[in-house]
DNA sequence: TTGATTGCAAACGGTTTGCATGGGA
DNA sequence: TCCCATGCAAACCGTTTGCAATCAA
């Protein structure tokens, strides 16, 4: 379970003559304290009630820089991209009543593991999966019996 | 296995006091010989070689209306939207150096199962699951190697 | 005939890009 | 000081919508 770290930001940044200026703080930070997985629109209005005027474009630099350093990872769900500070290997669950998506750790799926994925397949090569579990989250159950 | 039919297509029309099309044969032609999943680009490009000057408001149109009616069935990858033809219970397959998506069939996951899923989590409701299985397709593993 | 469907073009929403200004290192 | 990062606005791209003309039933 390896989530979004300060240290590997700061790291990132001082390997490559990049600037930790408030902004990329700020994003980072909410990113971590994060339990959904927010779309880059939940990013910028977080971001903006705490550090008013940052623009949409800097949000987007950041999050694809961050992408790009393998620090948080992109899931689309119901057509929208969402940004998940959780790069562990795991999967999901998706309501499909409220959309939300909640992390499934990868240690729960034991049933199914890399090395069946493979002998599913014949000549591709393959190297990961994840499973999407569709369904209604605990809330949505509720309110559905 | 259920692939889109024109039979399908044909009765969901009559049902409903709908029309049958030129532009919505051929689409429905396309994707029912599809070995890939199309974006709705490329529907719109095959189309139009077929049936010239077909505009892309007629393919959105009609990739909606076969998707509302369960008909075909929408894949989000590589932040693409794509349409798959297979409405049965399946799987994928993603390359991530071509971004092809093949497809795996649900007899061959036999090793993760819904009641597994359900069992994995607490008090969602779980409807069902897919797993998505990345890696090097046929053709760009020769290359890699 | 009649109303569903079409083509067109404009609108839309999310994301990216260009450029001058600003601010970390 | 240097040049990376920012804000702004315009551009961009995929998709949807409004509307008059068309055509399947």
């Amino acid at each position: 379970m390896s989530r979004l770290q300060t240290q590997a930001v700061e790291t990132m940044v001082g390997e490559n003559g990049l600037k930790m200026t408030p902004q990329r703080r700020i994003i980072v930070e909410y990113l971590q304290s994060a339990v959904n997985h927010p779309t880059a629109d939940e990013v910028f209005n977080a971001v903006n009630e705490k550090f008013p005027m940052t623009s949409r474009a800097t949000v987007y630099n950041t999050l694809n820089w961050l992408k790009g350093n393998g620090l948080v990872c992109e899931v689309f769900e119901g057509g929208v991209v969402r940004y998940d500070p959780n790069t562990s290997n795991h999967h999901h669950f998706v309501c499909r009543k409220c959309g939300k998506v909640e992390d499934v750790g990868a240690e729960l799926v034991g049933a199914f593991q890399l090395e069946q994925a493979v002998s599913l397949l014949g000549s591709q090569k393959v190297e990961n999966f994840e499973i999407t579990i569709r369904g209604l989250c605990a809330a949505c159950h509720v309110i559905d019996s």
